[in-house]
RNA sequence: UGGCCCGUGGUGCAAUUGGUAGCACGUCUGACUCUGGAUCAGAAGGUUCUAGGUUCGAGCCCUAGCGGGCCAGCCA
């Protein structure tokens, strides 16, 4: 095995990215961008794009940039480019305070679309909506050319210019590039340049009243930005010969339109409409739902800036259509905490327990290491007591063999503290365990037996009287099938939706020391993350208080006991 | 009786562009452990969608078939 050659592979954009380069076919630039419309925030298949693009302009020493594809005022708003903005800073990606705009060139589209009805390439077409679409032909059969395609350029000119000036409403008319209409490619069928739309712009204001289409715009946007490699989504593979066509017809700089498949993850949604009505009608809290698989969502979730940065690594850029399994997500915000989150105990689901030989009104303070993973992280005092809570899933009544943790007459350590044994099982008039009596072992103080024996289990606790009371909210896969976009015959992708995603502890027990140490724990992004020993990753939400702090489960921590469970 | 694109272990991606397949995640063993975490070591798992063809040699090229995706907004 020679390994000292490693040979770097390449995906399949950085291998014509190097050809382009070897051939010298752009002056050794690379130019990317990401164009997002301002009308929805950005999901972490955005993410996976403005991490391939930036990534590409860093790694070929080009450059990025971040443009709004502003062209539809009835859909954009500022508060999504504001937001949009937002996500893309906490990603990690500095903008250089350079942000673009569709908007702004409008001017220019405008000259070109007059270049064109001047060389006869595009006509001024009344025909309504409906009758475009009839026009239009099918996927089978051809398209009919429209009764306006042979306006003179005189009258096309006219028109087009009163269309601008806002004499004709809605609708009425629009301005059509003259291609095929006999195409198999349906984009290709003399596709509409303008609409008129009298609405307002959150940009322009009320400057136009005919706005470009995508088509139109989207390639003069990359060409005036001087954009190499043009990198979009699958779906847009249709309009690359109609993106080369208005750029060769106009003879300007020529971007290269490159299309990738577009990220999709296991049990959610990843389409703009379907995160809006999720939103929309209340089906999640908000587009920072912990559930929604926005950035914002993830963000308050906990998830870090940098392990969503490796998961778009690792996932791979390709052509093929996949879903990625969120096994891979949930393993990079794993090792990224692992190293990072302080860790902590709390007790979600509290049983008490009393130390029956353990001294009543005394307190101990044991030490804690706060990060086993990292050195730097130091130790903390945590306070011990007669009376604890442990975790009602670390105690079984007929334990199996395999059960490690606490039991009639079984022996676990409190993690940090002592050797218990469990004496005696106290249960309410309905069967139910209500508390624990256990005796410790003083000569195990810290955690170690003087004598040697050894235990199978140690068990977290938090002293009942020094725990702070706080809600923690779990959350689950939104959804429950893998793929929701596939709904059975007569079903709404709304019916695989998983009832118990969310689920509120309102009673949980955390070590007192996080409390009082809470502000120390800095993250350069200011949410607040820990790891509660046994259980998981947590983070602080934002609607915590002083008197009711509010926590969010990340992820869990990975559970063999859950799998040799889930087993029998 | 349309056009374009895609088919590699369970999943996602590689394979020096024609020299008989590697990585990650997952799965399973074992070691270690004051988190049933982390870490470490190892294993299983692929007739590269199918059938032909070209070639000394095909996951890579050609043909046909099968399967999947996208397209008939004055959305992007």
């Amino acid at each position: 095995m020679a390994e000292t050659t490693e040979k770097p592979s390449l995906n399949f954009i950085e291998q014509i990215i190097e050809k382009d380069l070897a051939s010298d076919k752009w002056g050794g630039r690379v130019q990317t961008r990401f164009p997002p419309e301002p009308n929805g925030y950005l999901h972490i298949g955005h993410a996976k794009s403005i991490c391939l693009n930036f990534g590409l302009a860093q790694k070929y020493n080009g450059s990025f940039n971040l443009r709004f594809d502003d062209t539809n005022p009835i859909k954009e708003e500022d508060e999504y480019v504001e937001a949009i903005e937002n996500d893309i800073r906490w990603l990690g990606y500095d903008l250089d305070g350079k942000v673009l705009f569709a908007s702004d060139y409008f001017e220019q589209f405008y000259d070109h679309a007059i270049t064109l009805i001047k060389k006869g390439l595009a006509y001024v077409c009344d025909l309504s909506s409906e009758e475009t679409r009839e026009y239009r032909g099918t996927l089978t059969a051809p398209g009919k050319d429209s009764p306006y395609r042979n306006r003179t350029v005189e009258e096309n000119l006219d028109l087009f210019e009163r269309m601008r000036a806002g004499e004709f409403p809605d609708g009425s008319k629009t301005l059509r590039a003259k291609i095929d209409m006999a195409s198999p490619n349906l984009n290709m069928r003399d596709p509409v340049m303008y609409r008129i739309l009298h609405a307002h712009h959150h940009r322009s204001g009320d400057k136009w009243c005919i706005y470009p289409m995508y088509d139109w715009a989207h390639g003069l946007e990359d060409s005036i930005e001087n954009v190499t490699h043009s990198i979009c989504t699958l779906e847009f593979e249709n309009h690359r010969p109609l993106y080369d066509w208005f750029l060769d017809q106009l003879g300007v700089f020529h971007s290269q339109q490159i299309e990738f498949a577009r990220l999709n993850l296991g049990y959610t949604v990843m389409s703009k409409r379907k995160l809006l009505e999720l939103v929309r009608d209340k089906h999640v809290r908000g587009w920072d739902d912990p559930r929604m698989p926005t950035i914002r969502g993830f963000k308050r979730r906990g998830y870090t800036p940098s392990s969503i940065r490796t998961f778009c690594e690792r996932i791979g850029v390709a052509r093929m259509n996949s879903r990625i399994d969120i096994a891979v997500l949930e393993n990079c915000i794993r090792e990224d905490l692992n190293k990072r989150a302080p860790r902590v105990m709390c007790v979600l689901d509290p049983l008490k327990v009393v130390i029956e030989n353990y001294p009543e009104g005394q307190t101990e303070e044991m030490d804690a290491v706060n990060n086993p993973e990292d050195e730097s992280a130091g130790s903390r005092k945590i306070p011990f007591s007669r009376e604890l809570y442990i975790e009602r899933s670390d105690f079984m009544e007929d334990a199996p063999k395999k059960f490690f943790r606490l039991a009639p007459g079984r022996e676990v350590r409190l993690r940090y503290a002592y050797f218990v044994t469990c004496t005696d099982v106290i249960k309410n008039d309905a069967g139910e365990v209500i508390e624990l009596r256990c005796t410790y072992d003083p000569a195990t103080r810290g955690g170690d037996s003087p004598d040697g024996r050894k235990v199978r289990g140690t068990i977290h606790w938090v002293s009942a009287h020094h725990a702070a009371d706080i809600e923690v909210r779990l959350y689950d896969r939104l959804f429950n099938e893998e793929n929701p976009d596939k709904t059975p015959e007569g079903k709404s992708w709304l019916d695989a939706m998983n009832p118990e995603s969310l689920t509120t502890k309102a009673n949980c027990k955390l070590e007192s020391s996080w409390i009082e140490a809470a502000n120390a724990v800095s993250w350069p992004d200011g949410i607040n993350r820990v790891q509660f020993e046994r259980t998981g990753y947590f983070c602080v939400d934002q609607d915590s208080s002083d008197d009711k702090p509010v926590f969010n489960r990340t992820v869990t921590l990975r559970d063999s006991w859950a799998k040799i469970q889930s087993k029998s």
